[in-house]
DNA sequence: AACGTAGTACTACAGGCGGAGTGGTGTCAA
DNA sequence: TTGACACCACTCCGCCTGTAGTACTACGTT
């Protein structure tokens, strides 16, 4: 087993890239030597089995999801209202189907964790993480509405991030904009 | 091609067995011959190709995912109130947790549709016009709420049933109890 | 009632693709 | 000099597709 960090990182990363391109199924060893362009069996050599890859991609994935640490820093800074939170939200989903791959990735494992317990754990702690942040952020900035509410708009952000992801043209970008702000004004009236 | 219509309809059942087991890729002539325990080769007999496979299921799937005419029927008599229309909602949520593997097999399709337009184009279809009939229902029941509203309440239930097939430690059954009461109800409050 | 025909079920096989895993050799740095 | 890693090559294996060929069954014809 290698352990250089770099190459390794380079490697989850290329994982992700064929994770939304070819799916779970597709996910192989030489499929990502060639996606990081290195010599066929380097990922052999990094990861013990395909389960491991899974599981380390597992632990990387919602990383490269999350803002990086300057958008949350802006994201606490200045005053915070409605107006401010829809902000945030419409960032959230604009980030998100920009890094279009890493979504359809973590939808990806989402499944494949139907069969692999050691991945559906390090995904239910990274997520539940995710939530209950999302939750203290709110609390913690005085806006209206109960974790509940937090909740619903997490909830119906996903599926529309999943919808606009998978069926484009399901809705509009036009629509898409009316949900995203129909959602964070309900989620404040609460 | 071979036309005996239930051993078609027979085999594209146990496609969408296949898919939610197996994912898109395991999703093979073989792998559907050995789900419906019929002599391999069979479905090579039914099916052009693999993309012919997917599209016939993904015309499929969807009818059964839907209620069947008389729950449809149940859900058109009676009082229209809020208590009914949280009572649909519930047996929605039921109704698909129940069967599992339809709703892991759409998901499944979903993703396989970034890479199939034909897919693509089916499964666009008929959500567009699932969501279209939630909508003219809502609006004939009387209930208050407008489009947007049921539009959200779709979304916001969608990936509840996500979480809860993929990721069942993620919330309670009596948080997903409390959330799609929460969703109904401010579905019927703006 | 016997026969022929069409459509389908079943079986078998040829050919190919792609992946896992491993061992060996080269290279660089401590 | 030694150890860790990059790179390369090779073998083994499993699975899939597509098709050809045979057997069966039902139905229509005469």
């Amino acid at each position: 087993m290698r352990s250089n960090p770099e190459r390794r990182l380079a490697l989850i990363d290329a994982a992700i890239e064929v994770l939304a391109k070819e799916g779970a199924r597709g996910l192989t060893f030489r499929a990502v030597d060639k996606e990081a362009a290195v010599p066929p069996g380097t990922a052999s050599n990094y990861f013990a089995n395909r389960d491991d890859l899974f599981t380390q991609v597992g632990g990387r994935i919602y990383e490269r999801l999350l803002p990086d640490e300057a958008t949350i820093a802006r994201g606490r800074e200045g005053v915070q209202d409605e107006t401010r939170y829809a902000e945030l939200m419409h960032e959230l989903v604009a980030r998100i189907s920009a890094f279009n791959s890493g979504y359809l990735a973590l939808l990806e494992l989402r499944l494949e964790s139907t069969r692999r317990p050691e991945l559906r754990a390090v995904l239910t702690k990274r997520i539940r993480e995710d939530i209950d942040a999302n939750i203290a952020y709110r609390a913690a900035s005085g806006l209206p509405g109960d974790s509940t509410s937090v909740v619903l708009l997490y909830l119906a952000l996903n599926w529309l991030i999943v919808e606009r992801l998978t069926l484009p043209d399901i809705f509009t970008e036009q629509e898409v904009r009316e949900l995203v702000e129909a959602a964070v004004r309900r989620a404040l009236n609460a």
